[in-house]
DNA sequence: CTCTTGACCACTC
DNA sequence: AGAGTGGCCAAGA
């Protein structure tokens, strides 16, 4: 947290800096929402402040960046029809499953940010064709 | 400083 | 399941 002293407009870039940072740990194939990666960018309950740096965002996967739609569920939220429709190619080009609703199953494709070796999980289906 | 906006989210019917 | 509501955070006018 910021002292009172700590540069305002420093501080304002860190954010940024930060959601960007957390976006581009997200690997190939894997997604997260809005909600996880404000979090994990220090700003909780900061979802819209995601989506709000996933709009002007250049040179970083943010097609992998969805909105929450339920327990295990995120889908695109993205309200540009065109650019919704980017972000579906782009997943599905690497291997995310998206249905016709525009939705994406997070126990298969929720990204978990883990420092230790995840648990084996195997795939029901090939996960590449 | 107040008010509005937004690629959000959880909760209720 | 889908729609409505209120709350959340930060930015911009």
């Amino acid at each position: 947290m910021p002292s009172s002293g700590d540069d305002l407009v420093a501080h304002t870039q860190r954010l940024y800096r930060a959601i960007y940072a957390v976006v581009r740990r997200i690997p190939r194939g894997k997604v997260a929402t809005y909600g996880q990666v404000a979090e994990l960018a220090g700003i909780p309950g900061g979802a819209r402040v995601a989506g709000a740096a996933m709009r002007g965002a250049s040179d970083l996967p943010w097609q992998r960046v969805l909105g929450k739609r339920g327990p295990s569920r995120a889908g695109i939220q993205i309200h540009d029809p065109v650019g919704a429709a980017v972000q579906r190619k782009l997943l599905e080009d690497e291997g995310v499953e998206v249905s016709d609703r525009g939705l994406i199953d997070l126990n298969r494709f929720g990204w978990i940010p883990t420092t230790r070796a995840r648990p084996p999980r195997r795939p029901r289906r090939s996960p590449i064709s």
